[in-house]
DNA sequence: ATTGTGGATTTGATCGATCAAACTAATATG
DNA sequence: CATATTAGTTTGATCGATCAAATCCACAAT
């Protein structure tokens, strides 16, 4: 295995010093055309590719992201924090940045983890997903001056507007108001909806979006409303239990919009091909049975996200001091995918 | 952001040279131990962490596995390679490794990508997922003297027992013959077999193992399994058109077994509750229908890769010259989930 | 002819760790 | 007693790149 090209060889071939080579590659504008050519002609020649760790020692930079793998992805919507992955995976690609994965049992040692990777220049920021109240985590990365940003956006005492905390996130209301809006358009009226227990930021969030589009969009009283409400643990059981129950009950509905495609589903093999349901996330179970969901889109998010921390391109970290005034988050609008249902 | 303690500075603190403390890091034993306690309590109080990319610069190891990410599997299946990855991820982490993905257009760029992770130190050594016929990865690879391991065993024209091509596999004949024998074992006779079209490694693996257990286990003639073979491309649409096709050409069957979820959810869909169909992959739709599934153990694969590639522990890659004897391959093997039907 | 100016390029130092060789002191060998 | 031997530790060099400062050079202004 012969010795990789550095610098030296390609200077030596080119006529020039290390430093010129090195300028070539990283502010070329200060070398002059004819000089760069013959530098670029060696470079392609000798097939030279910087070796990343020895840049990295000097600049103390990484150009990589560092993200945890959700160790809880096994239920069907843990297709969501992978799309998200891919997307973002693929996006800082073309970027020229890497993703870096890790575990972690929990926020402590998440935090741990944070330490680790970014002393020993292993990666420049982070991506958070699920962002819980009161997250510790960004907590610590704010006080450690550690980039980052969080798909979800800060729900507890930390101010949604805090300009050291960048975010990205889905309009879950939105969401949620465009589902029930169109089930009101259909001629529908008693709308359930079936979400999980308060408090959870999502969940709170989507829920209001059911409620606002109910009491702007029917007749329906309050108490008609908290009694179409549903609170339940994350799951197609629970799901398929609560609408039981709820037809138990005697309290009549039309139609169901849901916080998960997996609550959605167990609704649907409940009620059978009559009723309405519409999930959220449209995950492949949507797809497969037929069932109409609520899309997030995720590349979006996830160009949000570099965009945010890296800027409109490029694979260096937004300077605050610079570009004071860049903008801080982003919250993007999902889209409700209509469908057939296949369930029979 | 006060600078990062080095060796040296924890040398000064215990009084000892900056090797020595390399040395309590890397080869203790070589270190008195009164000596090595000292350093290591300098090292808890200063907060002491290795720089990694210095590390990496002079030792010329990365401690990283660089692993691609599918370009959106989109469907039912992507859940395999994501578990796949949650559980290599985790492992890795146990043993101090670090994952990094990457996306690639096609096999030429994934093979540049190679190039470039490895040249840049950025990876030791690479896990390949969906090997093919006659992969130009594989190939490369091995030319260029790059460690890795593949998920799926060599199908072309590579010696299965090349010991320079390490791999794990599930054997997927296994998994279809449990499932053939159960169903015949439960009194079904005319099962049908719907998979992929040939050539295709896993799917005539697996085609095999259905084929194996009706000649052993049914007195059904040879034209009577190749009518009830299958061969479609992967979908829940285009597994439901097969079984329909398959009812109009008026071929009777009691039961299905499948090449994955997506095709055993759409025969699923075409034939009702009655009839027996089993899926393969146990993705999360087999989870939330009441799919019967063939489990495949991904934990214990990517256990197996680990193992292959850097030994029975560690994070450093397995010198073939000092251990020759070193196992090359492994299959392990999958198990049928039973569930009832969910379906009404 | 002298000095100044700015662009283009080169040189020396450095990032933090490890390798290879040298050194020290205590013990063993002939 | 002189010389190996060995365990434990230190010193000098190096990995490949970039930063900061120095140098060189052509050309203009005085």
């Amino acid at each position: 295995m012969a010795k990789l090209p550095t610098v030296l060889d390609v200077g030596l071939l080119a006529g020039v010093s290390r430093q010129t080579v090195s300028n070539v590659l990283n502010t070329p504008e200060v070398v002059k055309p004819e000089t760069r050519m013959r530098v670029e002609a060696a470079i392609a020649q000798l097939r030279y590719r910087p070796h990343a760790s020895a840049r990295r020692l000097r600049t103390r930079k990484s150009a990589t992201l560092g993200i945890r793998l959700d160790p809880m992805t096994n239920g069907i919507s843990g297709s969501v924090h992978d799309r998200f992955l891919h997307a973002l995976t693929e996006l800082a690609d073309a970027r020229g940045l890497r993703v870096m994965l890790f575990t972690a049992t929990g926020p402590e040692d998440e935090i741990r983890q944070f330490k680790r990777m970014h002393e020993g220049a292993d990666v420049d920021a982070f991506v958070l997903t699920s962002t819980f109240f009161d997250d510790p985590r960004t907590e610590w990365l704010i006080e450690n001056d550690i980039p980052f940003v969080t798909f979800g956006r800060p729900w507890g005492i930390d101010d949604m507007n805090d300009p050291r905390h960048l975010w990205v996130d889905v309009d879950g209301w939105s969401g949620l108001y465009q589902a029930t809006t169109e089930l009101i358009a259909q001629g529908e009226r008693r709308i359930a909806y079936l979400g999980w227990p308060s408090p959870s930021g999502t969940g709170d969030d989507r829920r209001r979006g059911w409620r606002d589009a109910m009491t702007e969009g029917t007749d329906l009283t309050v108490p008609d409303l908290d009694a179409l409400q549903l609170a339940v643990i994350d799951g197609v059981a629970q799901g398929r239990e609560a609408i039981r129950e709820l037809g138990e009950a005697g309290i009549p509905f039309d139609a169901i919009v849901c916080a998960s495609d997996s609550l959605a589903l167990g609704a649907l093999l409940m009620v059978g091909p009559d009723v309405p349901v519409i999930g959220y996330d449209n995950t492949p179970v949507a797809e497969a049975v037929g069932l109409s969901s609520i899309e997030q889109p995720l590349e979006e998010v996830a160009a949000g996200a570099l965009e945010l921390i890296m800027g409109a391109a490029g694979s260096e970290l937004v300077d605050w001091d610079v570009a004071p005034d860049s903008p801080r988050h982003r919250l993007v609008t999902p889209r409700l995918i209509t469908r057939n249902r296949r369930i029979t």
